[in-house]
DNA sequence: TCAAATCTGACCAGACTGGTCGGAATATCC
DNA sequence: GGATATTCCGACCAGTCTGGTCAGATTTGA
């Protein structure tokens, strides 16, 4: 047992652009797997990991950012383990993604106060990168939780 | 001369999830420059790499996947140098960022075929990651290099 | 007090990013 | 033909980041 999946190859040419990484992946796997064993108790991490096949010592990790956000509870001792810290359909997957990879910014020119471009105002490519960050958040946001929690239920948009 | 800016720190940290690395922004800004100064007669790399500040050498290699894919022609020898191979309007900033940086893929279970995630049919998951996958396309796909290249131009949306 | 858990920081190997360098091939101009 | 301009190509390299392990401290329930 603990036996999962050789480590993954990531990067340009193993994923291509835009990817989010394992952080992303196995944030998202954990939440969707709290969701449908969260049942009142709190759920060890070591039964996700299991049910999931992920390493347990670096989903630790993972899973720390998640509660400093608020995203879920943990309980420590005997007996602990992690709850939403919210229902499943007002956990927007954005919010996850966010806490777990960071801010969604596809171009440094756009981090922060956007003071980094030098070419302040006559710039016409940061338009092109500011959609692509907005068109992200917008599809991420139109998911919850409960969304991939459930098992073939119906994907509700929230469309703007 | 030749001093340009100090190497860009990337990643998680630096810039956030979702990121094009160096070889986008670089090659978009090596077309839109390419796009304002091509009057027909080749314009050689050195120019560019001057005008935009970028590092000649490494902005060599970059522009050779826009010439494997036919986004540039390329003549060699004296007074040689690159041309847009069609019209500004007629080229899509989605076809140039898959040319820089390889498809549009933010997670590997998209890859290729679809066949490398284990869990085929009752994966809720990669829904959430085909809609961003989409939504980045469609966002690349609705800017030309018109729009980028004409300081001040319009931006005109090409919303399906 | 013992065991179950989370929490925390140090550590590590390999991959990838962001380049540089040297030279070969090709084309123009004299 | 020779000098020069320019693309083309592959080798190389240092630093950073990813993906992960490990050891132990801390907290809590039985």
């Amino acid at each position: 047992m603990s036996e999962h999946q050789e480590p993954v190859a990531r990067g340009l040419h193993g994923t291509g652009a835009v990817a989010f990484s394992t952080r992303g992946e196995y944030g998202v796997r954990f939440m969707v797997a709290l969701a449908r064993m969260d049942h009142g108790e709190p759920v060890s991490l070591t039964d996700i990991a299991e049910a999931e096949d992920l390493p347990r010592a670096y989903l630790e990790q993972i899973v720390g950012s998640l509660r400093d956000v608020g995203i879920i509870d943990s309980a420590r001792g005997a007996h602990g383990g992690y709850r939403l810290a919210r229902p499943a359909n007002e956990v927007r997957m954005g919010d996850v993604l966010r806490a777990l990879e960071g801010p969604i910014v596809p171009m440094t020119c756009l981090e922060g106060d956007g003071s980094s471009c030098s070419k302040t105002g006559n710039c016409s490519v940061v338009q092109l990168w500011a959609r692509v960050r907005d068109s992200v958040s917008e599809a991420l946001d139109s998911f919850t939780l409960a969304d991939l929690a459930v098992p073939g239920a119906p994907i509700t948009l929230k469309q703007k």
